[in-house]
DNA sequence: GCCGAAATTGTGAACGCAAACATGCGTGCG
DNA sequence: CGCACGCATGTTTGCGTTCACAATTTCGGC
């Protein structure tokens, strides 16, 4: 607890319930929006909580209610553009379903103790229900600690935990980058992957073998990146020396910059030596140098699904295994083009 | 509230106190670190408190104390680099500080109506104190929903409106930025500056201009962007056309890239024909198309200044006025270069 | 071996609210 | 004309915790 001074209280109803000359019952039923209060007692009560500056306390009400409307999130890097989309998209469809959200947020990628505690506090919080952004393992292992009874949401999470999940379909965006290089022409697309622990990046992967495999093409070697574009400047460094890498379907859009930037270092230009697609769709992702073709997910329909979800279970008391699968859609630009002749700069 | 069936409740503190043989106040003595408890009463709580599962509640905490150790945050456009980062960065500090945090976000660029609504949530949830990440005028609307006696701190907020406040000196910003590029030899600098309601967009601008002011160079007329790269990018085609523009400081990466492009796209080379100069220092400036020069401004530094502002104000019950400024720094690299020969493609 | 202080534990009340139950009044119907 | 029912409102109780105070035990010094 914070030392210091307690804070003061404020009115509380039996002030405002004076004020008004009602009981305290009559007030918790207008802010309640009880039936059976006339029409003159309201507008009395609303206008001494208006003079009072009264507002109810949180605490009190969840206590003696049990239930609180509030909806807690566990996400980590929330500085990268997937997951601090994600939160966002969450809280405008929480906002719409009347519901408040409070977000914990884990600092750095060392998941476990923070999110161990953030968890506990939700749950101390009397939240109603959770969604966990985890497109990592290490997320799972907090949502080991909710009770039963409190309804989990995953994002991004894996079929075997058994919870209701919602995730960006990325098998398919592996699917659809990789297939738009080889439709451009290609004979095999090189694949810089992200980090292994996270599901997405397996499942791109795993797209971009499906599709080499539907035309027969040998996967090449697959160097791994984390998400951002120095990661990827590391790989585009070597892949811009291998002649034969003419298409490359990059982790995510950060990833593709620092492999445009290696590429234009070695004199390999972008189409015309080499085509490259990302996956994300950045806001900036169009003004790169050339515009980049990417796959973009959609986090506001995650969000979306995510809340109904919760809803879902919150309303049946049962906690589903549900799961909603969001498509990707290409977003072709200019770093695609026919395989052209191999001219080193 | 939530419809649907009332979650069961967990056990309670008597219910580990039955089972440790004492009475509830001892599991509270033990819970709190009291003094004054026995070494074996304490395991034998303990071991209760592990058996049945059970976690304090809350609400019933914070109703009995009146005060809570959660400080709300009160966020906008949290997908946006600065915002995020600037969260991220309170979150740690408060972590460090034994604080929870509750994250409001609010979500698009309509932050009235949202803001009201998370504020009176904040402090009906017994927030101990608010952080306001106001970078606009908007945000400081729903500050005086804020009832007396809850500290408050303002991150990127106004002198005038007297609270406690932290901000990057982006005045300084401007100034370090433009003199980069006089330094470099031009006449002149041009600004593209950010979206006008923005306290950080009015700075940096003032900083532009104390620069020009400085060698007495004459300012030219300032088009002014979003955030974004699109915003940037249609200065940027505009600029474009202007030879006597030869030095441009944008108001942050994004808008920087956007004006890459459009210089690109009218052949005008960077940094040969255009010298430019971002702001934010996002982590993938290093890697734009040659790599932006840019100010970076410490968000860590500033969510560390805003904990420790909050904290003083809970431990001495004063809201003081006092402020901290966090200093940016100019991170040169390939985008300044000595005003060359105009040449066009 | 006894007294007082310190250590240890227990008891009752209060926090602010909502739910269950209780009350008083008017009104329609037989 | 009386009875039952519905509306508007008041009273009581309990949510799970902490705090103030009371009660009991332990211990050291003389």
């Amino acid at each position: 607890m914070i030392p210091g001074p307690p804070p003061q209280r404020g009115p509380v109803m039996s002030d405002v319930a004076a004020r008004a000359g009602v009981s305290h019952q009559t007030v918790s039923r207008v802010l309640n929006g009880h039936p059976h209060v006339s029409a003159t007692t309201r507008t009395r009560v609303l206008a001494a909580i208006a003079e009072l500056g009264y507002r109810r306390n949180l605490s009190a009400r969840v206590l003696a209610t049990g239930r609180s409307n509030v909806i807690g999130v566990v996400a980590q890097n929330t500085t990268l553009y997937g997951p601090s989309s994600m939160v966002q998209a969450i809280g405008e469809a929480a906002l719409g379903a009347d519901l408040s959200l409070t977000v914990g947020h884990v600092a750095g990628y060392d998941a476990t103790a923070a999110s161990r505690r953030i968890v506990e506090r939700l749950v101390q919080q009397g939240a109603a229900g959770l969604v966990f952004i985890a497109p990592v393992d290490a997320a799972a292992e907090a949502m080991r600690l909710v009770p039963g009874g409190v309804p989990i949401v995953t994002v991004d999470g894996l079929p075997e935990w058994q919870s209701a999940n919602v995730s960006v379909d990325q098998y398919t965006g592996g699917l659809l980058a990789t297939r738009h290089l080889l439709e451009a022409g290609h004979r095999t697309v090189w694949h810089v992957a992200g980090p292994e622990p996270w599901h997405g990046s397996r499942a791109r992967e795993e797209g971009w073998r499906a599709a080499l495999a539907e035309v027969g093409a040998v996967a090449p070697p697959m160097p791994r990146a984390g998400w951002s574009a120095a990661s990827g400047y590391q790989c585009g460094r070597m892949l811009a020396r291998i002649p034969d890498c003419t298409a490359i379907f990059a982790a995510n859009d950060h990833v593709a910059l620092g492999i445009m930037r290696a590429m234009a270092e070695q004199g390999r230009r972008i189409p015309e030596d080499v085509s490259l697609v990302g996956f994300d769709d950045v806001p900036e992702a169009g003004y790169f140098h050339p515009g980049l073709s990417t796959v973009r997910q959609e986090f506001a329909e995650v969000g979306r699904q995510a809340v109904r979800l919760l809803l879902d279970q919150l309303a049946t008391g049962t906690s589903s295994a549900e799961s909603a699968l969001v498509e990707p859609v290409l977003i072709p630009r200019a770093t695609v083009a026919p395989p052209g002749n191999q001219e080193k700069a």
